[in-house]
DNA sequence: GATGAATGAGGTTTCATTCAT
DNA sequence: GATGAATGAAACCTCATTCAT
């Protein structure tokens, strides 16, 4: 057996796509261990917590990429608001759009919200700076509260949609949620 | 000892409540039999297939339910559009809302759509049978195309709002949901 | 495989020499549960809480047995106290001389001392009884403050010999204790 | 990254404290090397033979330091028999009273009766000397056969009063014991 | 020498399911 | 029908040990 080392980084790349795919529960350490050509065992060298850490560098890490990559955007001074959302929205589709395809934060917080309540937090996190970066375009054309509100609703469509491109395998879902959200800001 | 004889309806019932509020995966079949006064092995004299048996029922009486209490109204000819959707919304508010809200199909679709493919094909009725009530209604002021295009979008919107009205466990998310698809009929 | 069904009585009966012979650490639940004719996971079924739940048990169960059984005898008021002495010593002979010779408890004080601080009360508990009625023996003919040293200082010597006795295989340094305390009470 | 050299006394002494707190198989390879500031893979460079290596190397040293520097003073012609005692009692005090108390030999005698018999030889060489030793100095005031009893007789008391000791936080077990063994030369 | 990543065996525990009573 | 004991597979996790750097 080769002893090639692996870096944290890249188990929590190989365990985001596991997760996915599989969600919580489902997930066995032993997947994720195949995931990375690493056994079972070889995984607690790296995240002492076990399948609850990796979870939490996993959402940390979405949460992470998400921030600096996607969210970033709405606040680019050198965009329009029409621009802006068009970032957003294409930077998603690529995300949730493909083999992989489904958005983790979404699935984990209907799978964790009760059984877990320890990545609740995580969870809330996430889709509050969502929101705020999209209330922060629709706060261009519109007052504080609609846009609070269309923000919100914006978040609550896009995940739906996820949710029924997933059941239908079917993509439409997702690009007609995203062409309604860039119709509210012309 | 207790040795009551319970109803399979009962079991149904009882199941839901335990699969909406823990998932799939996490709910034991300990759980189900305690929500019934029973013990685990009883549970198999009448569901013979076990978990995945009664998941089965669960989902064929949620969906039963929908169709004949619910959906039913939007082809009600005693009622106008704009009551029609009030009616289903209203519901639904009913459903959704509450100790153990949430949307047992919805969360199913995440958690089961690669792991348990068995139950994909029922989701998809239900979710088809929805969409196909929602334009149902909507066709009255809509050509047919949008109005299938406004029904997914609308189930997409009640799905992703329950999800985030979990997360934050707020019931805006879905008032405001509702409130937003009314408008589409006006 | 047949369905044989233990006691939990017998469970405890059986962990107790498995115990006795290999310590708390070095028993694997396998180890009790060839001991009962069962499977592993068979023991949770009895001790929902597992091997600390078990060993619990066993030491409650010792602790039962000697208050029931052998402290008593040093309240009998139809005994003299060298008759009563004989009679703990003879007893506590039967139990520590044999084929699992060796005290439970005392072996777990070492053993548990520090990593397992849930087991210290109950063990003190033991000692603390066991001590109180050598007490009450030797207060037939000394002051309480010499019987409550004489006290324990047979227990602790007690103690060493079955230690000395299981490292050299040697009966004799447990009779040699125990005529040392018969003298005592001359 | 501490690249420190230790030397392989360094690693024994450390290792004595961690086995006598936590007995042997409750102790990891990683407590020796954080009491070491190592890391774990670091130890066997210096015992190749892993744990047990480490626990002979314990047991060796602890049985020379008694050796050297206990023991001998039983043969020590310029001292009388009872200023003999009372220098073996003193440095047996020191070692077992204090922040780790506790005697290592015992508690390995009971940990690894059975599934260790590999150290048993080496513990009952230390016992053995350390029996030999008392008896030499009963001698000078009793028959060889007497005297050997005595021995026994007291080697015992101060390992039983050790466990005790330890299991009450109580100090006076041991200092009573050595009271005890004391009077037995006046 | 020391490191730290990886191994792999083995431990505890969980749980869907079966079945004799 | 219900019970509860038992099964057995599979999960998570631990840890002594190895070894390339």
């Amino acid at each position: 057996m080769p002893r090639q080392k692996v870096s944290p980084h890249f188990i929590v790349k190989q365990s985001l796509k596991v997760f996915k795919r599989k969600g919580y529960a489902d997930t066995r350490m032993e997947d994720i261990a195949n995931a990375c050509g690493l056994l079972k065992g070889s995984l607690y060298h790296h995240f002492k917590g076990g399948k609850k850490d990796l979870l939490k560098a996993v959402i940390n890490n979405v949460h992470e990429y998400y921030r600096k990559e996607v969210f970033i955007h709405a606040y680019d001074s050198k965009l329009g608001a029409k621009q802006k959302l068009q970032v957003l929205v294409d930077l998603s589709e690529n995300q949730f759009i493909g083999s992989d395809g489904g958005c983790l934060m979404g699935n984990l917080v209907l799978e964790t919200a009760s059984a877990y309540p320890e990545f609740t937090d995580m969870l809330r996190a996430f889709f509050t700076d969502w929101i705020a970066a999209m209330q922060h375009i629709f706060e261009e054309k519109h007052p504080t509260a609609t846009a609070n509100t269309l923000a919100k609703e914006s978040v609550a469509l896009i995940e739906g949609a996820v949710m029924m491109m997933r059941l239908f395998d079917d993509e439409q879902f997702l690009k007609q949620a995203h062409q309604q959200i860039l119709q509210k800001i012309d």
